[in-house]
DNA sequence: GTAAAAATGACTGTTTACAGGTATTGTCCC
DNA sequence: GGGACAATACCTGTAAACAGTCATTTTTAC
């Protein structure tokens, strides 16, 4: 098309948001703005189309934001993505901008703020919300380490554990030896530095591992 | 005032639910629409003004939308409250419902139902989502006993289990025998019909009691 | 002011978890 | 084809958790 307006795309499955967005959008007329419920079906639509910027909901119904950043950035490598959602969570933000994305907005935070991350995004820049910069200074300040990665077998051991399962229902329920079982816990309690399963947990908690 | 316009206030603070509201109640002149971004600002502003509806999000920065629900009711017998929330907690619902609310729609509602919800609202009718209303009835039909009840020692307990204290720690901790600590240990797992710390704890979590 | 609930403490087994090693077998990657 | 990692298994202690039962004191609530 000859026109220079911007395809903008709203991924989101609250209608309330993508109400609000075109609202704060429609003064503005250099947008052309569609919105999307659900990731499937804007990933129907991206097959055909394109688009120049995304704001993504990052808590979807069908499959998670991060995932679907990095097929959006798959298929249209050139498109800007910005991230949304209401919580700051450190290890979400930064999988999402290592998928690609352009930067990462708190759905509280003001209008103008926001339209004014969409502009600077299209610069290229990348842009955070204050609260989440933060997070991840802090988090880079404290030098946090790297989540140890785990294997499939550890992450089955940590569902079972997180059922209360003893050793032995585990060793009994993946026909292993109670010794092997025992192994793997072991191992999952050096990897994260904890020293007991209440600990362990409570960390998958919080990392969302779990 | 002479005019039948109902005042309807939204405390949110999410700018963006705020704008998509307000752009779909625009429609309908029969509302007159007022915002707020805390708590705190509604609550002042109903010590000197009357309003007939209020949508009220549960997750605010200061202080959490079951105590501000009583509290309006309080001051306002009358109005009509309707939650406001992304997620389908059980007791929060419930909580909600007891302390005088009239319904809780989620923000994922398409357009019509939130629009629905707070005509039938305001008819004196309870409404819940689609999806809440599951949550209840599921609850009902499976006949959930209610969460047993936590002294202060047991909250404090959990806490510490929760950072995977061992009891011989805590103990420790709180000036108190290890038989004592024990007997706490042994009391959740029972009130709770758990078998080990583990699964208290994921219990704990899912319950949001910790 | 009394009855119920909470907080405290104790003893004794049994079972499980945790720490410390070591070792073999596959598999995947460069 | 060799090196890294995953998966598997074993042995031995020690420490901790859990189960069962009971008893005293202190708070709280009606």
């Amino acid at each position: 098309m000859s026109e220079n307006k911007k395809v903008l795309a709203i991924v989101d499955d609250h209608p309330i948001v993508i109400e609000g967005i075109k609202h704060l959008l429609q003064t503005d007329p250099q947008y052309t703005v569609l919105s999307f419920v659900n990731a499937a079906s804007f990933l129907a639509f991206i097959k055909g189309n394109s688009v120049d910027i995304v704001l993504l909901d990052i808590t979807l119904p069908d499959g998670n934001g991060v995932d679907l950043c990095k097929q959006i950035k798959t298929l249209m490598p050139g498109v800007c993505v910005l991230g949304m959602s209401n919580l700051a969570e450190r290890s979400t933000v930064l999988n999402l901008l290592q998928n690609g994305a352009t930067g990462y907005m708190l759905k509280s935070a003001p209008a103008e703020e926001i339209l004014n991350s969409i502009a600077l995004a299209q610069r290229g820049e990348t842009v955070l919300s204050p609260e989440i910069k933060e997070l991840i200074i802090d988090a880079l300040v404290k030098g946090t380490k790297p989540l140890p990665t785990l294997t499939k077998r550890e992450k089955q051991l940590l569902q079972l554990l997180a059922e209360g399962k003893t050793t032995a229902m585990i060793a009994d329920e993946l026909y292993l030896s109670r010794y092997t079982v025992d192994t793997y816990r072991k191992n999952l309690l050096q990897k994260f530095e904890v020293k007991n399963t209440a600990e362990l947990l409570m960390l998958m908690v919080q990392e969302k591992l779990l």
